[in-house]
DNA sequence: ACCATAACAGACTAGTTGGTCTGTTATGAC
DNA sequence: GTCATAACAGACCAACTAGTCTGTTATGGT
């Protein structure tokens, strides 16, 4: 057999982010995580000191990949926001992973679950936030120089309003499952954003 | 001993409730639920036939009580929502639980843990939301009615888009544990809704 | 080729956990 | 008072579950 250590580090961590996704860390088993890696016992705790460092890796890399990928790297990339932040929200749908549209935002899941009970749990969601809007908050910056918002807006209000109404959208689209929901956040979005420009 | 059905379902309801907004259902133990009440595995098993269906409980039960509460008994006590709305989030750390204040939304919290782990949970939370979004809609209609609200306003998806705002801020708050996170989005909500006036 | 060590295998365990089953006691109808 | 039954007590269990420990094998440097 050949053996190559950074691989099934990988191979342990996305099959661990995906049982997380799916049941929550708390549901998430090792046992599980084994099976559907190969690996043993010997293996997984070579790799990982526990199943609580094992999530902890999972939230600073894989989730953080994820979110990296669905928010910050579109933000970077937008010429004006008040267009086409309503426009991330509406296409997520087409971005987003199978397991995002059936789970939710798997940062967001993590949040609700653990914040409460670890604190090592909740600081580094809280980092990984806190990535995602500053992201945001220099794009509204640059928009406010670019005359596509007012001078007088709080861009770190406004970020932290914007991605509140996303995890609010996503949260409520997982309990109803109808496109209703999402249709309504991007639709006032819109009325929201607009309402910001010059 | 004297005994009281309906007192001692009540107990261990409450208690059951206390429990999974601390460590959420999953975390939530059978064992502790019955130290907390006094009671032992006869008693428990007697009013509930598994712990799935004490959840379900909790939900319909504990949890809609204070959806009522907090959220649709003020809803229905407005008068001018524009106004209103952002006080009710701003005044939540005041009318809210210890619990709340330390743990967020229950409703949230088990949407996000469970919706995707049980349908029979999945459905008991949507029809929550959906009495908290009826009770908005209501009241967003009668806004309109009384010209606090211009006529074209979608009253559904801005009283979706509230709750997801809501949620959200929520969300974020206890990961963040800042009130940076709620006077942003109390502001932000001013902004919008005063876009939607006459 | 050799060897230190990283990368595993796999049996084992101690502690939980939800749930069962049999028995006991309080309660309310008659 | 008695008697059927609801409301419990409490011992017991089977299935899990994270984690340990000892042993084996591949790998890369010399």
């Amino acid at each position: 057999m050949t053996r190559n250590s950074q691989e099934t580090r990988g191979k342990l961590l996305k099959t661990a982010y995906e049982q997380i996704h799916k049941h929550g860390f708390q549901g998430m088993r090792v046992d599980k995580v084994l099976e559907q890696t190969g690996l043993k016992k010997g293996g997984f705790y070579h790799h990982f000191r526990s199943k609580t460092e094992l999530g902890y890796a999972v939230v600073e890399e894989e989730i953080k990949t994820i979110i990296v990928k669905i928010w910050i790297e579109p933000i970077r990339q937008m010429d004006n926001p008040v267009t086409e932040i309503p426009l991330l929200l509406e296409t997520l749908n087409e971005r987003a992973t199978v397991l995002m549209r059936e789970h939710g935002c798997p940062l967001n899941n993590l949040a609700q679950e653990m914040s409460m009970l670890d604190d090592g749990f909740r600081l580094r969601i809280a980092a990984e936030f806190k990535l995602w809007n500053d992201a945001l908050v220099t794009k509204l910056n640059e928009a406010k120089q670019n005359k596509y918002l007012r001078d007088d807006v709080d861009s770190e209000a406004v970020s932290r309003f914007i991605i509140s109404v996303i995890e609010g959208c996503i949260s409520i689209y997982k309990v109803e499952k109808t496109m209703q929901q999402s249709k309504a956040c991007v639709s006032q979005l819109k009325q929201y954003l607009g309402g910001l420009q010059v």
